[in-house]
DNA sequence: ATTTACATTAAAACAATTCTAAACTGTTGA
DNA sequence: TCAACAGTTTAGAATTGTTTTAATGTAAAT
């Protein structure tokens, strides 16, 4: 069975027409098994290697803004040159390692889920993100 | 009395000279009372007021990047165009208001202490940053 | 089919940060 | 005192990630 209708009720849902620069970008980012981080031009190179075509940046950066505005992809808070995004949208912190600069899943295993007692009056919790960096013990804080 | 034999010290440990531009620096991160949070930008505006002349980007990086490697200030983890400095270098952790793009302090009694369960192995845990979200309800997610 | 609104693209613009090369400063030691 | 050196400041250039632009192309509705 193909995900092609998938793709296609996602991208109308981010009110997206469905063209086959963002089926492709969608075939990239929904089927894998495992949800998975990357950068705008992890995504890209990745699409261009699928494609066997370029695609131009443009696309790929509005796609992504409106997949993450709908809520179907989401961007992880760090202090990077780069923009990190995850395919896995449900509530979960992230270790960063800073030798790699690389994003790790902290499972449920990994961290007791945060407990925020007090709010900012007249402001809504929109996200808590919690970062852990590590490093091999002998690196410099980045 | 005079802090400028405190700035020269933190200079020094930071690997810097002490000299009229950083000294100056120094005494906009650490004279004030409170700590406060602030972008590059930000910091070298209020320092061309107090100097009343131009300071190079270029310097006011390198101080930054010094003291930040040192542990005199801190960078919070957030997903943005610019780099948010922290001058409180304790732990503690953030509410960031989307509506202002303003960095808040979360105290005790906003959140609980992390608690984290697992680590990655061989790797040492560098720092815990948690990041709260909030907008005014009618916000779209940014 | 025609029209209309939206898409794609390469290239330009932009903004934050880093790099560069030249001029400068302060310290050291003849 | 002065020459030499190591580190500093600076303006501007370069770089990088992202956004905008304007021309051309395509999908969908009538």
């Amino acid at each position: 069975m193909s995900n092609i209708s998938i793709y296609t009720e996602k991208l109308r849902e981010s009110g997206l027409r469905p063209t086959r620069q963002r089926l492709k970008i969608c075939e990239v980012l929904f089927s894998p098994e495992k949800t998975f981080h990357f950068t705008i031009n992890d995504l890209t190179k990745i699409i261009e290697d699928k494609l066997s075509e370029k695609i131009s940046l443009a696309t790929v950066y509005n796609t992504i803004h409106a997949f993450k505005k709908k809520g179907y992809l989401k961007e992880i808070s760090i202090n990077s040159d780069k923009s990190y995004f995850d395919t896995n949208v449900t509530e979960h912190h992230h270790f960063f390692d800073e030798d790699t600069n690389e994003l790790i899943d902290c499972s449920n295993d990994d961290i007791d889920s945060v407990n925020i007692k007090k709010n900012i009056t007249g402001k809504k919790i929109k996200s808590v993100e919690v970062l852990i960096k590590v490093a091999t013990d002998n690196q410099t804080q980045k």
